[in-house]
DNA sequence: AATATCATTGGAACCGGTTCCATTTTAGAC
DNA sequence: GTCTAAAATGGAACCGGTTCCAATGATATT
């Protein structure tokens, strides 16, 4: 592997003049230009990257962080990301919380760690399973970072949330709008908080609407497939029928169409299934399924660039006005 | 931040003590080992990578390629992946061949050059959308590649690749034992080796039972929900009645039962619906899919332990015994 | 006590870039 | 042709680790 100086001294000139001419700063004549072009493609001369990281303390990475169940890391949003840093040559790497954690209870701060160790010039903490505690003292130590769909006080410019209350509100008003009143729910994952809020918000439509829903049909889930397809079996035992039921994500509200229809019932004529999310799937269920769209890849947008504006003193735009947006399919009917 | 110097001052020892305190590697008494970690603890050193890297000439990422529609790069798969890395204190970058493409026809290239000159240890090539030629030349010039769900003749001992054909025949030997004659199919995508493989192990079975397949009755899809939607309704259209469905993945399976039931049609009891992969969502579709299952998860740890193998010189167990497993849900019925 | 052996240690040199400054070259003004 | 400002250039010093070797100290052997 050729390194500058070989190409210097073949190119007849000092090492100063390449570094001049790698960066495209300083002053070098077209002369020269030409010669030490011409060297470095003779020898193929590729600038070795950590020789630059040392001197620049940038290593051009940044990391992403989140659990397995926090949320919807999935690979469009990623390939959004990665669309943003592209241009500023900025890869990404990440780190999966969840990884192990049965092994290791502390596996997901270990997972976090391991990004800082990298040395990663930033991190984007994805979704509320950090303490606002650990966030803050990473905050100072470590700035540069962004949240994503989780709210910190203290650093509320670097957050990047929605309002899952309303988002909740919403579709629990929707289905009483359609006329249903014997609603079930599978619910998110209430150790993550917006798991609470969507549910606290949909609840909270049910009580202004006088619309009392029994325990035995909120069942809790985890925004699995796994769990959707479980709490629309458990939630079909009960001895409570139903018209209508709102899944805490699409993919817990495919799982429990497929478990509803399993049973020989259909959807949505014998029971309504509203999800949450607006994923990709959502088009393509049987039926389509109504749901509410979360706008993950604008916020994930957002986060990246308030990201890459700090880590490298850049100046892009971040959008932060993100809205609630119900998508009428074919999975709620009218009552 | 602290430096290896920082700490030998702190400690009263000499910089190279500190390295082989760091490192393990050498002989150090208990007594400076105290004193080294204690001024190492107090200064909260942490070892800076790019320095490392400089003289090791090892960045410890390793990078995965591939286009968005050549296979399943799902996290699921990404997360096996980065389990296989963990335990060596590797990280994983991606890089999305398909990106950009419509503005720059050559981003293929140019999504993997940038793998390359991020000075990527390895990286793992997924999927046939580069030329024969190209990978053989990447492998000449930058040896710790390793290949999945691809084969290229002269680096057989760096592919992981499934037999397709088989796994075609197998599903066509399949719908034929159930009785089905008219019989429709969605492709895979033929601009990549494997979606004709499957094609023609597929075709082959139809042919071997001398059964024929009207060329009206044959979609060519791309693997995503679009095609596989577009497609079904494209086929319903036509004038020649079929009682199953084969399709290129399970993705395009899942939404063509969306555009069939979407046409108050039923599936299986209409239409016999054949998916290809046992992705996760196999299970969950309604009715769940009848299908093939592709381990991928499975190649791509071994894609990832050969390459680990050969970049960091070790000698992990590489598992290539890849077989066919036909996967019987509810999709598909006797006629 | 003298010697051999081995463990322990310090620090210079190195990895391959960037930065900065002193020096040389060039171009323009008179 | 001389003077001056600006452009162009070379190379030492530096970034923060690792490696290697010479030097020292400790222990065992005779």
């Amino acid at each position: 592997m050729a390194t500058i100086r070989d190409v210097a001294k073949l190119a007849g000139v000092g090492v100063g003049t390449v570094s001049r001419v790698l960066s495209g700063k300083g002053s070098v004549s077209s002369k020269t230009l030409l010669k030490v072009n011409h060297a470095m493609e003779v020898l193929s001369f590729k600038p070795n990257i950590a020789a630059r990281s040392l001197v620049s303390k940038k290593i051009n990475t940044i990391g992403i962080w989140g659990t397995e169940t926090s949320g919807e890391i999935n690979r469009d949003t990623l390939r959004k990301i990665e669309t943003e840093l592209k241009p500023f040559d900025v890869h990404l790497i990440f780190s999966d919380g969840e990884l192990n954690s049965k092994q290791n209870p502390s596996a997901a701060r270990d997972s976090f760690d391991s990004l800082i160790n990298k040395g990663c010039d930033g991190i984007i903490i994805w979704g509320s399973d950090l303490p606002a505690r650990e966030i803050l003292q990473i905050e100072n130590e470590f700035s540069d970072i962004t949240l994503l769909n989780n709210r910190v006080e203290l650093i509320d410019d670097k957050c990047f949330y929605f309002d899952h209350y309303q988002a909740g509100y919403v579709c629990g008003q929707y289905l009483i709008d359609k006329g249903h009143r014997d609603i079930a729910c599978i619910t998110g994952w209430f150790k993550v908080d917006d798991g609470n809020q969507r549910h606290q918000g949909f609840m909270n439509a049910m009580n202004d609407n006088h619309v009392d829903i029994p325990e035995e049909l909120i069942f809790e889930g985890d925004y699995t497939f796994k769990k959707g397809y479980e709490g629309a079996l458990d939630l079909l035992k009960q001895d409570k029928p139903f018209t209508a039921l709102f899944c805490g994500n699409d993919q817990s509200a495919m799982s429990a169409i497929a478990a509803i229809t399993g049973k020989g019932l259909d959807v949505p004529n014998d029971i309504s299934v509203m999800g949450y999310d607006d994923m990709n799937i959502a088009n393509y269920t049987s039926p389509p399924l109504t749901t509410v769209r979360i706008p993950f890849n604008r916020m994930a947008v957002a986060a990246t660039r308030r990201l890459l504006n700090g880590c490298y003193d850049l100046d892009l735009k971040v959008d932060c006005d993100f809205t609630v947006q119900l998508i009428e399919r074919k999975s709620v009917i009218n009552l």
